[in-house]
DNA sequence: GCGACGGCTT
């Protein structure tokens, strides 16, 4: 009895002691001091138990430290399933896939069950990072271990079927969402996204309708559902009825605008968003920076720019490739290349901003060297870069250059060409006086040549007034669109050229029926 | 009594 009573002692202290030292671990990570919670750490061997290792391992985790996490994760005497959750969380928010989808596998032949948390988790990873094929399989597993009833795993399957698109149909979504057990909030909103990301937005209004409580999100999902679903004055509508709105629900509105080339609109909505108080954060302000771009505002983007600096905004690389593109299509090339040269870790779109914003200034050579400076920092080009990449040698004449990256980009980068890839070689041979190379690469391509490849060529024959060629470009784009004034001026430019001035005046009498002129865009050459 | 892991929105 008094045995008994000791080691019940004994043991509440032990567990005390390390209760407080976890404690004061937790205080050093949270107030940002890792290097001292691992000082702390390392000397407290003897009072340490699994939840101190896993607080580590946890803190590691959140400070980006994988590393020193699966090395206390390998060190570790003994795990438990919230050790294996939390390197999964970890692999989750170092976008380390691979390695996620590896611990999961290893838990499982360790002999360790999987637990709503895990299964969570692993399939929210799955389904943002391509390995959504995995969403069905991991569905299975938790029918199996009666995990589906979960909110937690639900609401994380209902986002990973809607990941996996056009495959799914509404129907779907509901059966997943009627197998949870107790639906909350959180799964309700869940519901509403994955409708309004299949295109069933009726679908989506009515749950909305139905649900037994809404917060922010659940209004954010309803507005960034419609904006989705291309019903952007709905979105208006459902934005000013919320009941209340952060940074999040102005961001989706304002990026909304701004992905429409509403560009004006975006502006004025975050001018509101200041004046309601609410903060704009890096995503806010990459949207902004964006929308300046799409309408040359420099002024407003330059404002944009020193605000950031003054208010001290955490500078992402999303944000500062935003600022990169803003000065590029503004046309202050100059102010573009140091913003991008203080982008710690560039990233595609970042490359994708400052090589476009050279093959826009037409500064052929430059952009070339970019790419590849690009190349050499081992970034992989996307369709993208490609189409900067042909732009460039196009207008700078390099005809050679554009052949062997035209080339490469299905033999070294396995980019399928699109029409604006085919657009930008036929606008390269056909500047370069080379319309029967022109034409001959219209043919080739592998579906129905658009009004950019006809106009690509078309304008070629202006330059060279071409008669032939223009008049069968001409003729290929009145069959697409009817009346497309830059045939009608091209021709007449041709003819004219040729001093036919009796068909100028014809044409331009029928262009003033048929069409009327074209809006000026963007003052940047093209 | 307190501490370690998760689902929906930019």
């Amino acid at each position: 009895m008094q045995l008994v009573q000791l080691r019940r002692i004994s043991s509440t202290t032990v567990s005390s002691l390390s209760t407080s030292l976890n404690l004061s671990l937790n205080h050093h990570i949270r107030n940002g001091r890792i290097a001292d919670a691992r000082k702390l750490f390392d000397r407290s061997q003897e009072h340490r138990d699994v939840a101190t290792w896993n607080t580590m391992i946890s803190g590691y985790c959140k400070n980006g430290q994988i590393k020193n996490a699966q090395h206390l994760f390998d060190e570790m005497p003994q795990r438990d399933v919230i050790t294996w959750n939390t390197m999964l969380g970890g692999f989750y928010r170092s976008n380390d896939m691979e390695n996620l989808v590896g611990c999961f596998l290893e838990m499982g032949r360790t002999g360790v069950k999987p637990t709503e948390f895990t299964l969570a988790s692993v399939i929210s990873a799955v389904s943002e990072t391509g390995f959504g094929v995995l969403v069905p399989q991991l569905h299975g597993n938790a029918v199996c271990l009666g995990l589906n009833s979960s909110v937690f795993v639900g609401s994380a399957l209902i986002g990973g079927y809607t990941s996996l698109g056009g495959c799914l149909r509404s129907d779907d979504l509901r059966q997943v969402f009627d197998e949870i057990l107790a639906k909350d909030v959180t799964s309700w909103n869940a519901l509403i996204s994955g409708y309004m990301s299949v295109g069933d937005v009726a679908e989506a209004c009515r749950m909305f309708g139905k649900m037994p409580e809404r917060n922010v999100v659940s209004w954010t999902c309803l507005v960034q559902g419609y904006i989705q679903n291309k019903k952007m004055d709905d979105a208006r509508r459902g934005f000013d009825k919320m009941p209340e709105k952060n940074v999040v629900s102005w961001t989706v509105m304002i990026s909304g605008y701004e992905r429409n080339g509403r560009f004006e609109e975006a502006l004025e909505l975050f001018v509101l968003m200041l004046n309601s108080g609410v903060q704009p954060n890096e995503f806010t302000l990459s949207s902004v920076a964006s929308a300046c771009a799409g309408s040359s505002f420099l002024v407003f983007g330059r404002q944009v720019h020193s605000s950031i600096l003054k208010t001290g905004v955490p500078t992402d690389v999303l944000l500062l490739s935003s600022l990169v593109d803003m000065y590029a299509k503004c046309g202050d090339i100059t102010a573009a290349e140091s913003v991008f040269e203080t982008i710690p870790e560039k990233s595609l779109p970042s490359w994708n901003s400052i090589v476009g914003g050279y093959a826009k200034h037409c500064y052929g050579t430059r952009t070339l060297e970019l790419f590849e400076r690009m190349k050499r920092h081992g970034i992989k080009p996307d369709n993208i870069t490609l189409v900067h990449v042909l732009t460039a040698c196009a207008h700078g004449g390099l005809v050679e250059e554009g052949e062997a990256h035209f080339e490469s980009m299905v033999g070294k980068f396995g980019i399928q060409p699109e029409k604006e890839h085919f657009a930008c070689m036929v606008d390269l041979y056909g500047r370069a006086g080379e319309l029967e190379k022109a034409k001959n690469l219209i043919k080739r391509i592998p579906f129905e040549p658009d009004i950019v490849v006809w106009g690509a060529l078309l304008g070629a024959c202006g330059l060279h007034s071409n008669l032939e060629f223009g008049l069968f470009a001409a003729e290929e784009m009145y069959k697409l669109e009817r009346d497309h004034p830059a045939a009608y001026s091209l021709l007449s430019k041709i003819h004219g050229d040729k001093g036919e001035w009796a068909r100028v005046v014809e044409l331009r009498k029928m262009m003033e029926v048929g069409t009327k002129k074209q809006k000026a865009g963007s003052w940047i050459g093209a």
